[in-house]
DNA sequence: TCCTGTCAACGGGTTCTTCCGTAGTAGGTG
DNA sequence: CACCTACTACGGAAGAACCCGTTGACAGGA
């Protein structure tokens, strides 16, 4: 249990870290959706970079970073710490809730059904 | 939507409301996990107040405190961030994760299939 | 009456977060 | 060389979050 959690604006950071693989500081800047000096991507980058969640290259004069963390272990500590303090530790209610969405469509609940069948079958066991 | 969005000890005390409903400021500092000074506790309450997100009655002397707020909405919320930054907006992947989490017994999973099938039934009109 | 305990209000210290300006470095160009 | 440009490092201001001590109000008991 790594504990691992995200400020707001770092999560915006590494949310276009985990889409693009990686970037540099102009690339992110570019990618934000709110307009940000450049120091300021550079300070968020090198904040997380202090805490362990991303690391850098050099590529030409520019530094690329790369995300360490995978977005699978960062979601996983996010939906126990909402499952916990929102749901009273039900996963159950939490997918109630995530099913309860008006905007999912059948296909998008059709393949959420076959999921959720490969994972009883794989329980037989 | 309105963005509701909590600190982490904000989210702390309002788990502790959701799930008894409401609270004195002694209620909730027995209910917390950590030791904290009861006066830190009355900030916490007086910030989420002034947030709109708990109101209060008299009660005695003290004060009892009520959520404002539905932890459906507060999870929605959370969710949709998480969904966005983390799974690139794909309820599906962030479902996937859900589901492929080891702790999930038959009984929850077989529970979740009955939410699902009725979801979907519902998905004919 | 006086003391004790419980309570809310207030203010303040410390750290974290967010944002950016300035300074310094190095490469390329005229 | 002088100059411009693209980049990182550094420091700091402003505000939010977090935690608590002190104060004053009030009730109940000795």
């Amino acid at each position: 249990m790594d504990e691992i959690s995200f400020t707001p604006r770092e999560l915006d950071v590494m949310s276009i870290l985990w889409r693009a693989g990686s970037g540099t500081v102009s690339e992110v800047r570019d990618a934000l959706g709110e307009a940000l000096a450049y120091t300021s991507v550079l300070s968020v980058l090198q904040t997380l970079e202090e805490k362990g969640h991303v690391r850098h290259e050099s590529e030409g004069r520019a530094y690329r970073y790369f995300p360490t963390v995978e977005p699978e272990a960062a979601g996983d500590s996010a939906l126990a710490r909402i499952r916990d303090a929102i749901y009273q530790g039900s996963a159950e209610m939490l997918f109630a809730q995530l099913v309860s969405d008006r905007g999912l469509g059948r296909p998008e609940l059709e393949r959420m059904r076959r999921m959720l069948a490969e994972r009883l079958k794989e329980e037989e066991s």
